[in-house]
DNA sequence: GTTAATTTGCAACTCCGTTGCATTTATTAT
DNA sequence: ATAATAAATGCAACGGAGTTGCAAATTAAC
């Protein structure tokens, strides 16, 4: 297990430190987005600006994509293995209105769009809103 | 011209004092959306707990609707005349990466997004980043 | 005019994100 | 192995955005 943690590291040169395994194990546990207040929280022996930089190389490498729900603080989620998040890469996310999660889904591709003219486009992003599986009562 | 704006505090049923007057005005005049600290720099005089209810009372009347582009604070934008909010009614955003404006793309509706089982729907935002026509050189 | 309701101004506060700097840990050179 | 160098961590502090309580001022109702 701790073996396939680093090797996901490795694979995108991230340097394995004992903080750095923790927080990409917590990370491959959950199914849901996650944010810096929410990390600081569960692995709460941990310091916040140590978990923001963690943060921040992951993202750098893309390790993991952050996601603005327009809810309370910036998410974070894993990508896929062999993501360099391209444009063409893009996909949209949920975010629960209930219980507040914000997921991935993967398979559905950000919308083509075409902009008036002299708007040029290098990225899309769109998040919908909405009941998630969970909490449909 | 003052006739105008007090038509439209009117016709959304916020009454017109001269703070809302003002700040009706500066973003009639502006084409791009502006946020609360953008605000309080253009009407330096003005307090910033009464710009931040101003735009509250303006949004909940659906004279403005809030732009979360993932790039700094909150922005706001003008509804059009007879804009009552609802799904079919929300169009794109634009951000420019160079200006760091935003804009809405009134013409061009959110996308239609078919959601996996289980997920329930209830309102689509869409971020498009890119060079504006005035940034493209 | 007096009273009641609304709006404004000021101050304070929380939360998120970010940085400087000293300490610790890992890497490299000798 | 030891010393020098580089990288990561911990702690503390800070700044911006958003928000609230409360008193003063303004506006509306009686
Ligand atoms: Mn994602
Ligand atoms: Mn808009
Ligand atoms: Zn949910
Ligand atoms: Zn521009």
């Amino acid at each position: 297990m701790n073996e396939q943690i680093d090797e996901k590291l490795n694979s995108r040169e991230i340097k394995p430190t004992a903080m750095r395994e923790l927080v990409l194990k917590l990370m491959m546990e959950k199914l849901s987005a996650i944010s810096l207040p929410e990390l600081e929280e569960q692995l709460s022996y941990a310091d916040k600006a140590t978990l923001y930089r963690t943060l921040k190389t992951f993202e750098k490498n893309k390790l993991i994509h952050s996601i603005n729900d327009g809810n309370g603080p910036l998410k974070y989620a894993l990508c896929m293995d062999d993501c360099e998040c391209e444009p063409e890469e893009l996909h949209i996310h949920f975010s629960c209105t209930v219980c507040n999660k914000t997921y991935c889904l993967n398979e559905i591709p950000v919308p083509k769009i075409s902009l008036p003219k002299g708007f040029n486009l290098t990225s899309v992003e769109t998040v919908v809103k909405g009941v998630c599986a969970n909490c449909i009562s």
